[in-house]
DNA sequence: TCATTCATGTAAGTGGTTACATGATTCA
DNA sequence: TGAATCATGTAACCACTTACATGAATGA
């Protein structure tokens, strides 16, 4: 297995869409995937380096400006498939809201409300995120063929930020009902 | 900020139910925090050493076997509230299905079906699991206190589970509308 | 002219994983 | 007796983050 192939892979992937500088792969990256993925800055050149170094990636030369745009070969294309088709690796959990719940009892039933209270307004502010792309992605004609798939991720969004809300409703319901601490 | 101050938060909260061997806590963590933390194994014992180090936690001498006992000091139990109180760092998000499924054009709608199938598995999966972790916690009586609130982080993956399953469904459905690879 | 955006990189540090290494205890 | 479990650690490696550093183009 190549080292760093996630990385590699969201590269290629927003490559293969059209060429475009470094640059412009970061906000493609923050932009368009950032609901569901995450590169770091200082990560994205230093891959792109590495994928034009491995015949990947071809690196048009600078302009005046300094500026050079970068593309797809055929053979990145290949890449770009195999790694597709390869199980996606999850990182491991660690969802840090859930583990202070879980030893809520140290924190009491008011803090708990409180950090339920903020995950829930997050997922809302998160829902009126995704309503806002729906109506820009409905605008955009370039991307056709995307489009459908793109409206995909977009609902898995909505799916996990009702989830959220709905959860931190009954919770906050339940946490009423919890005794305060003992020991304050 | 301290180091590793996540490892640190899920071994101190492990030791604040009770006293336990390294060996334990490492159960603990992939147990009873399994759905939504983890630790990785060679991570648990330095950071006993540094909390040892650091007056947090006690051990006590090993017996024979060479198993010994961890517990909280009281700055331990101190530390573990500072802890709980700040704010959940949460990691960059990185959903591999999600980025597949963005780009699910180069995959084409058969791969996907399969990718967004196998979810929809292990989110069945899931909701057996926590239907098992409720039957089992029904018995126990001995962390009486601690169970309301376990049982809400059960409860947060049973929604979680069930949106994945939700959002499944209706993304087969969607999928067996979309025209099939042109480059197979 | 001055701030913002576009653009490209490097370097240090670190959190975390994986694999290695060892040995006692328990139970079949 | 031998396998599985309990128990404790180390070492190497790596992916990733953060901060630093630089400069051109654009537009107010």
């Amino acid at each position: 297995m190549a080292r760093a192939a996630q990385t590699d892979l969201a590269v290629l992937a927003v490559l293969s869409v059209a060429p475009m500088t470094g640059y412009a792969v970061r906000e493609a990256i923050r932009d368009q995937l950032g609901h569901f993925w995450s590169e770091s800055f200082g990560q994205i050149y230093p891959a792109l380096s590495a994928l034009v170094r491995d015949n990947l990636v071809e690196k048009t030369p600078a302009d005046r400006a300094g500026s050079s745009t970068f593309s797809l070969t055929p053979t990145g294309r290949d890449r770009l498939l195999t790694l597709l088709s390869a199980p996606a690796t999850s990182a491991p959990a660690r969802n840090g809201l859930m583990l202070r719940i879980f030893f809520g009892r140290l924190l009491g039933p008011e803090a708990c409300r409180a950090l339920v209270q903020e995950t829930k307004d997050q997922a809302l502010g998160q829902l009126e995120t995704f309503a806002m792309i729906r109506r820009i992605m409905e605008g955009e004609e370039q991307y056709a063929e995307h489009r459908p798939y793109w409206t995909l991720t977009v609902s898995a969004g909505e799916h996990s930020a009702r989830a959220a809300i709905a959860w931190a409703d009954e919770t906050l319901a339940a946490l009423e009902t919890f005794p305060p601490l003992d020991h304050p």
